[in-house]
RNA sequence: GGUGGGUUCGUAUAACGGCUAGUACUCAAGAUUUUCAUUCUUGCAAUAGGAGUUCGAUUCUCCUACCCACUACCA
């Protein structure tokens, strides 16, 4: 969810100020590659009705825009590796980074030891003199190095006492002292390949990239990404920069995590998610959220129109939002509030949509009715519900006979004399006239209809008996009276 | 621990430094309905605490508290 909304936020940025949408996939750390992942990405971003104007698509190929630019490819950093290399070693030879040949057992050796001490092991200005590297090491045996080992990497040389001034869009100014901040790996011998950061600022910059719109979580590595643009010569085109906040879990604090919703009983993925390992999380499309209600509901979080319009279409959002008007603090997510919003989508759907929805659904359960029927049934029963799939629980017994009742139910409205005058309103009476006849003769209006529709539904609450009658029928409607009697009495 | 960010009803949020702090969701009550749901009406409920600036602070400044993120050869 948050992903999509932070893709979602850079969409509408993007399209309201006229600029491209681009899907850049950054795969830098080879060991943590899942597969399908990136499918269902695009997967996730097509059904939220964002298309990218640049980028790969479901095929993995560059996708094809109508005016079809893709000036940028490719756009899987997996695919650019040859050409994160020199950019590094434009930093070294620049002394704005060096190659550092520590382990990965000497670097933990140095942090347990640190911990020891009670301290915390930082990779920075007071501890790279006394490590392996290119600052402390004689020049030879650093060119001997470089080429017998392929284990090294390139740390960006983080200044020591230097302030670096920022601005954010959403936060405003913020200041960092470079002291405390740590020597970054940017570049990774092992695998070739950059880190995020060093991709990130390259790519950004080779792909003329003019906002960068994401999580908070980036905000404590926006000096280094500064100092990086800074060191490459490229302040002028530095993009402008905009933290999101974090959406946080519903009870309690913490991000939002799958989990929570596992526990709480809501999807906190777009689509239907089946890791690697084979554990499943549900979805939003597969629970039955309409996608532009989805939008809708992950756009409201963390950002107001400022008026009170609360519903949104995409062209809408992409009209009204501002991210002056995103806050700065995390936004817990109300599931109540996302129900609401579908049903909201819902009841704004035509009958005839909602019967197309609903119609596989009921062939699933071999039942094939009139398609004019089912808009029928529709049109009377969608203001009560929030999802398609709630059709079948309000309105079954308008399809399929009851064959059991709600006990509680019966004892309360299944009494001899209720049955006998409950039986004699149907027999003598149809589905217009039935109130009437009830009331005429005088019989206990409350008790005698439901008792009817005990026997028409199951259960003595839910749709107009009148309603009822209509669909199924007075015939219909008599054999469910008798039935009732010889199910229950 | 260090650094950065944050803090208005339970939740999402509104309020040029100036009305009785507004709206939506949730919840409760009432009305409507043959029942339930819908719908309508009403209600409950908040500026974290403390200083300061000011005629006046939710809004600006500082301190405290609490929350979050980051602190990886992950993004």
């Amino acid at each position: 969810m948050g992903g999509v909304r932070t893709a979602l936020y850079n969409y509408l940025y993007a399209k309201q100020n006229g600029g491209d949408f681009i899907l850049r996939i950054e795969d830098t750390d080879s060991n943590r590659f899942v597969p399908g992942a990136e499918q269902y990405i695009i997967e996730a971003l097509r059904w939220c009705g964002i298309y990218p104007d640049e980028g790969v698509d479901a095929e993995g190929k560059v996708v094809e825009t109508p005016s079809a630019r893709h000036p940028h490819a490719p756009y899987r950093q997996s695919q650019r590796r040859g050409i994160y290399r020199q950019y590094a070693e434009q930093l070294v030879a620049a002394g704005a980074a060096y190659y550092a040949f520590d382990t990965a057992e000497e670097l933990e050796k140095a942090r347990s030891a640190a911990e020891s001490r009670g301290e915390t092991f930082i990779y920075n200005h007071l501890t790279r003199g006394a490590l392996r590297n290119s600052l402390t090491l004689p020049e030879e045996e650093v060119k001997r190095l470089l080429e017998e080992r392929t284990d090294w990497t390139v740390r960006f040389r983080m200044p020591e006492g230097r302030v670096v001034e920022m601005d954010d869009l959403i936060r405003g100014h913020i200041s960092v002292d470079t002291s405390t901040l740590d020597d970054k790996v940017l570049w990774k011998r092992a695998d070739e390949l950059p880190t995020y950061h060093l991709a990130n600022i390259v790519d950004d910059h080779l792909m003329e990239i003019t906002e960068v719109i994401r999580g908070e979580e980036w905000l404590p590595s926006l000096p280094l990404h500064y100092l990086l643009y800074e060191a490459f010569g490229w302040q002028d085109s530095q993009p402008r920069f905009a933290h999101l906040p974090l959406l946080l879990k519903p009870v309690g604090n913490g991000k939002l995590s799958k989990r929570d919703g596992d526990k709480l009983g809501f999807p906190v993925f777009p689509l239907r998610w089946t890791s690697p390992t084979g554990e499943t999380s549900r979805g939003y499309r597969e629970d039955g959220y309409f996608p532009d209600a989805f939008v809708n509901l992950l756009a409201m979080l963390g950002w107001n129109p400022g008026t009170e319009q609360e519903i949104f279409s995409l062209d809408e959002l992409v009209q009204a939002f501002s991210l002056d008007k995103v806050g700065k603090s995390g936004a817990k997510f109300n599931p109540d509030k996302a129900k609401w919003y579908n049903r909201e989508y819902l009841r704004m759907r035509s009958d005839a949509e909602l019967a197309a929805l609903w119609m596989p659904m009921l062939a699933e359960r071999g039942l094939h009715p009139d398609l004019a029927f089912v808009e029928r049934v529709v049109a009377l029963i969608k203001e009560r519900a929030t999802f398609v799939q709630d059709f079948w629980t309000i309105a079954h017994y308008l399809f399929v006979a009851p064959t059991e009742f709600v006990p509680k139910d019966v004892d309360k409205f299944y009494k001899p004399e209720i049955y006998a005058a409950a039986l004699e309103a149907m027999e003598h009476s149809d589905a217009d006239s039935l109130e009437g006849y009830v009331r005429d003769h005088g019989m206990p209006m409350g008790k005698v209809m439901n008792c009817i529709r005990l026997a028409l539904s199951g259960a003595a609450s839910g749709l107009g008996i009148s309603d009822i009658l209509h669909f199924i029928g007075h015939e219909e409607g008599l054999r469910r009276m008798r039935f009732l009697k010889e199910a229950i009495g």
